[in-house]
DNA sequence: AACAAAGAGGACAATTTTGTCCGAATTAAA
DNA sequence: TTTAATTCGGACAAAATTGTCCTCTTTGTT
């Protein structure tokens, strides 16, 4: 469904916002301690995610990762897999036509449409924040 | 979503069984024309689906690859789907971990499962006969 | 100013996916 | 029985994805 880079992608910010609700920064060694990923790679994706302005990097010494407070509540998982795997996979045809529309659609289009759209929903509907306190609260896990 | 091998895997299957339907076996290389896909990557692809009994191939002068007429109603896109891609797409967690159940979801977990359910049900609902028929009426394309 | 603790970025390596090629086996037809 | 048309299977190649490593730059602290 997802890269493996947009899957870390998604639970580093979520991590890195629910530490930052706290005033926290982390960095590459943390997170990937805690969402259970390599940490060169996650640095890599990180740096992705700086570049596309979802979450801010802070260099030097006591530097890291941080999302600004008023953001997390605004930054929607839509950003996030947009930011590394593009709209595809929820705007691209599910037998990869590059046209398929309601005038010439591939054989899936109607029926994927409802899969689309649910997803589509999923990915604008949900915000960080509440996965951050999800987690916080202890009612959804970042690793096994 | 798919992966192109799944991708050219369930155009070509619908082209075969659109074939099939009129008695017509089909190669390799008319059906990659058809469905616009790289034509000894498709014959790979063939090859699988024939291992796991989605199609039939006759070797030798006038071969080619087939489907029983009575069997073109009761494959599923699930059926090509697993032998291809496997059963993660609709039952794997969306955030790749191992173990993600109610007891111990990831984040995404309860709002995917909306996604999953409604992949999962495309996919196990809809049979080649009827993907067929609508190339066949002209509705829909394997191509652009 | 020197040092240490960070992120940035480029080069590289491993793995997976996608794709190609060719010889061997099979079969119908001449 | 030869030939041509075909699938099968293995080896190979290319491209994309995943992952590692090392150096450079930035910045707070002493």
């Amino acid at each position: 469904m997802f890269s493996k880079a947009c899957e870390y992608g998604i639970k580093a910010s979520i991590f890195i916002a629910l530490n930052s609700l706290e005033h926290r920064r982390v960095g590459p060694k943390e997170i990937s301690k805690e969402i259970n990923s390599p940490e060169a790679f996650t640095a890599k994706i990180l740096q992705a995610l700086v570049r596309n302005n979802i979450i801010n990097s802070i260099k030097g010494a006591h530097g890291g990762f941080e999302i600004d407070k008023k953001d997390i509540k605004t930054i929607m998982l839509a950003d996030i897999v947009n930011a590394i795997d593009g709209d595809n996979i929820y705007k691209g045809c599910g037998l990869g036509l590059q046209q398929c529309n309601a005038d010439k659609p591939c054989p899936m289009h109607e029926k994927f449409k409802l899969v689309r759209a649910e997803l589509k929903n999923l990915l604008e509907s949900t915000d960080l924040e509440s996965l951050a306190l999800d987690i916080k609260l202890g009612e959804s896990f970042l690793k096994n």
